[in-house]
DNA sequence: CTGTTAGCGCCTTCAA
DNA sequence: TTGAAGGCGCTAACAG
């Protein structure tokens, strides 16, 4: 039965309850003889604290909050391997909230999760605006609960810890090898919706353009695979003895294009070099390969997660922008030659 | 602030605290007057109920454990999307589980869960084995947690309501399906470690292959691409001239397979027909696309979380077993005629 | 319909 | 080093 207290503890154990309270969380104020004893006992009662209790008196949960846009992202659920990985070492649970159905409005489902009395908040939504970072920080204010960004930010300010890398770096980067082979009609292929994270890649595309003094052209799809075929199509047809070069934001959405130029009978990369984004395992399952900037998301994840543990213990943490480096994996969509 | 108790929108409205709670919990016992002048009260005040007082006070946490193997696993997180839309119906919370790290042995963090004081558990894991499923039961049984099975199943017994699809069935399916377009040389490309559904999986397999008195190969491989590929080399160069036809456990690894084979020239489906299990999204950003057991993942997650529910309050639920229907997705990877 | 009261199980001073 | 006692915020009888 999960009936044994800390009261049944204490009896068997020939203490009172707060030697037992003791010897669990400050061992080293028990002598070591009685707390071997009630630590025997506890064993024996396959005594286990009660998590509510725990929280109403002591005001901790070691729970945290992970909040993520949607499940069935690649990305978002190898970075959620990573952060379990790494609450583990902290014996720290995890409160998912999964924001896919608008059900409910951010400010709303945020009070929830503060209300449901967690420690911190791992956020990992990179659909992030004005607004809500401006929420988020609200509620990290009021409530004084610690919130860590993981594979997003917000480049204008930097009140709350962040985990990412340079996304606008990378863009640029693979922009400007694409531009180095002699491509000149290169398109990037990024979300409808507009948001940070990939408005940043947006950026170092249209920089990278501007320099070599060539046309940008960005088109704006869907997530959703079938929808970004028809986009692809109209696109083949409008434009499709130009393209000569793509970055999509995502590899899924380079992975759909890839196909789609394949189907019309497009060499890749002869005709068209395609790059993605984040190295999911859809880019090496894809053929040809998938060439993509290479995001450490497990690392994201662990390192996001050990700095929301730093900040709920109190300790400073100095460094708010977190930007861990990237790398480019050159694989079969491209042609590119270090030399 | 997060310090608005219930006391103080009980003074604030004039009430006592019972009051207050009831106008939350039970509604109709309160005069409409008061109910919504405490109402509003509680808006001003972004009054929040503290989740641990009203666990300890009420034993309920209205919160579900969710046990997974791997949150990488694209069906895992695909079904967590289900159950996280499901949930949001009753408001419960989702507490996530990744047994991917093998530092704590499974009884010990079921343990940790039901102390966690969850109203149950949504068990995705599919490795599941004798020993395992006792160990379930036992928990169950002890700690009165209702426990549902979601996307796996123990056939031998059924004590743990479930809900699965028939895994035997659509293999036996897939089997007769190859058969019938003349293929002889049938292999199952299955785990190297054995469990439930996909020994269901490989008995469904051999039935039609006996049936057929067709000679059945089984190959174990891993889930990681890279360790297949070389497996799957190594099968080509012992076999490929005979393999006609495959059915692999998992989507992934019926693309790597694909891969593999296209790059030594074969053709698909000409020379070897393939069909996967599942219909992730690598099934259909695969080129050829892949034809494939449609599994209705989502709908497997929200009817285990519907079906806990009713569990956690109180209803029988008379089928214990619950068999979705799935259907087979032909696409490019086979030459099937329904004729 | 509303208020009073007694816990829920644990942590944490304060004394001893 | 240990025990006693108050309280964390809420629910659920029980009265009124």
């Amino acid at each position: 039965m999960n009936k044994a207290t800390i009261y049944n503890v204490a009896y068997a154990a020939n203490v009172s309850l707060a030697t037992v309270s003791r010897t669990l969380n400050n061992p080293q104020k028990v002598k070591p003889e009685t707390r071997e004893r009630v630590l025997r006992v506890i064993k024996e009662l396959g005594y286990k604290p009660n998590a509510f209790a725990k929280g109403l008196a002591s005001k901790k949960s070691t729970t945290v909050g992970v909040i993520v846009p949607d499940m069935s992202r690649a990305s978002v659920a190898e970075m959620l391997n990573g952060i379990a990985l790494e609450a583990r070492k902290y014996s720290y649970s995890l409160l998912l909230y999964v924001l896919k159905d608008d059900t409910l409005e951010e400010s709303e489902m945020l009070r929830e999760v503060v209300a449901s009395q967690v420690d911190g908040i791992l956020y990992l939504n990179d659909e992030i605006n004005e607004d809500q970072y401006a929420l988020l920080n609200m509620i990290q204010d009021e409530y004084k609960v610690p919130i860590v960004l993981a594979n997003t930010l917000y480049p204008y300010d930097n009140k709350l810890v962040t985990v990412c890398i340079d996304y606008f770096k990378a863009a640029y980067e693979l922009t400007n090898r694409l531009i180095k082979q002699g491509r000149k009609n290169i398109y990037l292929l990024t979300t409808a919706r507009k948001y940070m994270v990939n408005d940043l890649k947006e950026e170092g595309y249209l920089k990278a353009m501007k320099e070599a003094r060539l046309q940008p052209q960005v088109v704006r799809t869907s997530g959703d695979i079938s929808v970004n075929t028809v986009h692809f199509n109209e696109l083949f047809k409008s434009a499709s003895t130009l393209i000569d070069g793509v970055i999509a934001v995502r590899d899924s959405i380079a992975v759909s294009f890839v196909n789609t130029m394949t189907e019309h009978n497009k060499r890749i990369p002869d005709d068209i070099a395609v790059y993605g984004f984040q190295n999911t395992k859809y880019a090496s399952l894809a053929r040809p390969k998938l060439s993509c900037v290479n995001i450490p998301i497990i690392e994201i994840g662990s390192k996001a997660m050990s700095l929301l543990k730093k900040e709920i213990d109190g300790e400073p943490v100095e460094v708010k922008f977190n930007v861990l480096s990237h790398s480019i994996m050159e694989r079969s969509t491209t042609a590119y030659n270090e030399e």
